[in-house]
DNA sequence: GCATATTGTTCGCGCGCCGAACAATATGTC
DNA sequence: GACATATTGTTCGGCGCGCGAACAATATGC
C-alpha cells in the first residue's frame, strides 16, 4: 500500500511493461542461472514467445549470453541462459584507520586482486597513489573486460548522492569531495558510501537470497557498529544521506563517552574497542585517537580474546559475554523499531557465536515487545571475505539490476 | 535503486501500464481538485487523448465525477473533475483505556459524526454494544452512501493482517481476534491497527502533502509514547507488524520502569504521565494500572500543567522542560536511525510548542551526528481533531489510491 | 518410420500510448 | 454578424507489446 506521490511520478509509457518485464526476467535468470527460455516462461508465467522476445533483447544488450545445451529426458534440449558478469568489472576501495583495501571483482561479486595497503591520509597523495593502483590493476586483466565503476567505503558521514565525506573522524576528512577528485584521476564513474550501509548493498546484491529477505538489517562490530537497513529491497538513505546509524543510539544517556562525540551510544558498549577497553580495564572515555592508534599496531584484537576465552581465561569470557549482552539489547531495539525479516551480524565477535547467542537471545527477549519479535533470524553471515569491498562493488553493480521506476 | 524479489513479483501485462495511468491520474485529481482533463494531461506529461479515456474508465468506476465547468480567459471552458468521496464512509473506531471514540467520516477524512463512550473491557459485550452504535450511526446517514469498512484503532500490539490483537495492556486484551469478531458482527470489513501507525497513515493518506515529504516519523505523544514510521510513502509495519516502536527504545538501561516491562525506555521519560510524575514527584516504577485509572480520573492533565508553568509556576515549568529534553534526544536518535524528511509530533505537550522548541532543538543537536540532521524539520500537527480515528479511517480509503504493486 | 514430448519462434489479435487531426466552445475584433 | 484565435475535449491511424495458438526444430522410445 504505497501513495504514490504526485509531485514526481512515472508514467506508464508504451514501452513501460516491457521495461519491467525485461528487469524481471534479468533478476530471475541472474538468480536461477543457468535456466532455459521455457524454464524462465514457467517461472515468469508468461507464454514462451513473449520471454523469447525479451531474451533476445537481453542478448541484443550485452546483459545475458547463451551456454551450453542442458539435458532433458524427451524433446528438444534447452539452452540455457546465463548473466553476463564474468567481463563487467567494478573496483572495490575500502579506506580505514590502518590500511587501504582494494579490490577488483566482476559483477558478480568474485574476486579478481585485492591489494592491501597503509592508508594514507593526505587526500591529493591519496587520490594520485589511488589512481596509479587501480591503473596497474586494470592493465592486469585481459582486453575484453572492461571496468564500469570505482566503489568508495569510507568510515564516517557521507553523502551518496554528491559523493562528499561530510566527517571521518578515523581519517580526519571533513567535506572532502572525494567523488570527482578520484573521477578526475581515474577517468571513471565514481560511487561513495559509508561502511554499514555498503555492507548492507553487499547482503542484498550479491548474496543469494535464503528467503525472501527483502527487509532486514545488517550489523557490523568492528571498531565502531555500522549498521544498514534495507526496506522492501531498497537500502535507506534518508533526506541527508546518513540513514541507518543504529550505532549511536543510547543505551545510557550518562554512559561512556563515544568516538562521535555523545555519551553511551549502543557502540560504546559491544563494539571491538569497548569489548577490548572493558577486559584491560581501560577507561574509554579517556581514549585519544593516538591511544586507538597505538592499539591497532599492538595487535590484540577480539579475535585474541576470543581464544583467551576459549582456553579458559574467566575474565576473558565475562568482557565477551558484557558485550554479547549489549549487542542483544540494541538488537531488541532495532526489532522493535524495525521488525525485520532478518538481522544479518557481521564482525569478529561472531566467531564466537556458539558461546555467545545464549546471552544474545537472552538479552533480546528482556526488551522486545513481542515473543515473536525475538525470534527475529539472526544470520552470522559466513567469514565472506571483505564484506565492505563487496558493498563498495555492489554500488556500481547494482543499477544494472534494479527495478525500473514506475508509478 | 530497488531489488527485485524473484520469488514474488508481479510482471506487466497488456493492461497494467493503463492501471498504473489510471491511478496515476486519480491521485492528480485527488490532490488538485478541482481539475480539467487538459490540466490534468499537462500535470501527467500525457496526451489529453490518452487523459479523456483514463478519465472516462474513472467515471465508469464511480471514483471522480465531473462538476461545474470551469472560467477559461479564452476558448473553451473546461469540465471540473472531482474525486467522488463525499458518499464513500468509513466507520472508525479508537479503543482506549477510559473512553471508546467512534467515528463516522468520508473518504476525504470530513466528519460525519462522532461518539464518545466508556470503553466496555468484555469482548463480547464490546462488540455487540459497537455492533448496535454502528449500525445506529449509518442509519442516520442519506441513502446514497455506503459504508464500505470498519477501522479500529488499538493501543498495544496489534497484528494488522490477521486482524488480532497480541498484547493490549491498557485494554486487558490478549490474543482477541478483534477483526473476526466485529466483522460478523457488523457484516462489513474490518482493519485493526496499532494507534501510531494509524497516526502516520492519517497523516500520509488524508493531509496535504506539504512537501514531497514521502518519508517521515509521526511521534505522538500521549500516556506513553506512539510512533509511526512512513518510508517512500508506504508504513512500515514489519514481519510480525509491530514495526515502529520507538517508544520503547531505552534511553539508560536501568532507568525508570516502563509500562512495557522494560526499564529506561523513552517513553518513561517524556510522555504525559512521566511528566505529570516528574512534576508530582511519584515513582513511575511502582504505579500499578489501578493508580492510572485513578490518575484518569483525578483529570489533572498536561494541559494543565502547561497552564500552571505559563502562569508562572516555575516547578511545572520544569517538569514540562525535562521532557521536552528527553522528547528531543528521542528525535535525535530517529533522525541518526531514520533520517526522515520531517518529523510530525502531536500530543498535549505541542500546546507548549513556542516554551519547549529551544529546548527539544538543544537536545537534538545534542545527538544528531550531523547538524545537517538536527535541522531536520518537525512539524507540529496543527489541533487537527482525533488523528487516530482519522487513521482508522485511512485504513478503508487508502486502497483506493494506493499504488499498484508492480516489478 | 512414427508417435510423443519439449524447446523455441512466428503471427494474428486486441489493448493501450502517441501524435495529429478534428469537433466543440468560448472571446475578441472589425 | 463574420472571422480569427484560443482552449477544451474526442477520434483515429500508427505502433509497441502481451497473449494465445500454431508451427518449426529437436530430441526419445517403440
Amino acid at each position: 500500500m504505497r501513495k504514490i506521490n504526485t509531485t514526481n511520478f512515472s508514467i506508464a509509457t508504451r514501452t513501460t511493461a516491457r521495461d519491467i518485464n525485461r528487469r524481471i526476467a534479468l533478476n530471475v535468470i541472474r538468480e536461477r542461472q543457468p535456466i532455459s527460455r521455457a524454464d524462465l516462461a514457467r517461472h515468469m508465467k508468461m507464454t514462451r514467445g513473449v520471454v523469447s522476445v525479451l531474451v533476445q533483447e537481453l542478448i541484443g544488450q550485452g546483459l545475458i549470453y547463451e551456454g551450453a545445451t542442458g539435458e532433458a529426458a524427451r524433446g528438444r534440449k534447452p539452452t540455457f541462459l546465463h548473466v553476463r558478469t564474468q567481463d563487467r568489472l567494478a573496483v572495490a576501495v575500502d579506506i580505514r584507520f590502518t590500511k587501504t583495501y582494494l579490490m577488483l571483482c566482476d559483477f558478480s561479486g568474485r574476486q579478481l586482486g585485492v591489494e592491501i595497503y597503509d592508508t594514507v591520509f593526505s587526500v591529493p597523495e591519496f587520490t594520485k597513489d589511488l589512481a596509479r593502483r587501480i591503473k596497474k590493476m586494470l592493465k592486469g586483466q585481459g582486453l575484453g573486460a572492461v571496468c564500469e565503476g570505482i566503489g568508495v567505503v569510507v568510515p564516517g558521514m557521507v553523502d551518496q548522492r554528491t559523493g562528499k565525506v561530510l566527517n571521518a573522524p578515523a581519517l580526519g576528512w571533513r567535506g572532502v569531495d572525494i567523488r570527482s577528485k578520484i573521477a578526475a584521476a581515474t577517468n571513471l564513474p565514481v560511487h561513495v558510501e559509508n561502511s554499514g550501509r555498503a555492507c548492507a548493498l553487499a547482503q542484498l546484491w550479491l548474496e543469494k537470497a535464503e528467503t525472501a529477505g527483502q527487509s532486514f538489517v545488517y550489523v557490523s562490530v568492528s571498531d565502531g557498529v555500522g549498521t544498514g537497513i534495507v526496506m522492501n529491497g531498497e537500502l535507506i538513505r534518508g533526506r541527508d544521506h546518513i540513514a541507518g546509524e543504529f550505532g549511536h543510539m543510547p543505551l545510557d544517556l550518562d554512559g561512556p563517552r563515544c568516538m562521535c562525540g555523545a555519551n553511551g551510544c549502543w557502540e560504546a558498549y559491544t563494539s571491538n574497542l569497548a569489548t577490548l577497553a572493558r577486559y584491560f580495564g581501560w577507561n574509554l572515555s579517556q581514549l585519544s585517537p593516538k591511544h586507538l592508534k597505538e592499539m591497532e599496531s599492538n595487535s590484540f584484537t577480539v579475535l585474541d580474546l576470543i581464544a583467551r576465552a576459549r582456553t579458559g581465561d574467566a575474565k576473558a569470557l565475562s568482557a565477551i559475554k558484557a558485550s554479547s549482552r549489549f549487542l542483544g539489547l540494541g538488537l531488541a531495539t532495532i526489532v522493535n523499531i524495525i521488525n525485520p525479516d532478518a538481522i544479518y551480524l557481521a564482525g569478529e565477535i561472531t566467531n564466537a557465536w556458539d558461546v555467545i547467542e545464549e546471552t544474545v537471545r537472552a538479552a533480546m527477549l528482556e526488551r522486545t515487545l513481542t515473543e515473536a519479535a525475538a525470534r527475529t533470524p539472526l544470520r552470522i553471515t559466513p567469514a565472506q571475505e571483505y564484506p565492505r569491498l563487496r558493498g563498495a562493488a555492489a554500488l556500481i553493480a547494482a543499477p544494472t539490476f534494479a527495478a525500473p521506476r514506475v508509478a
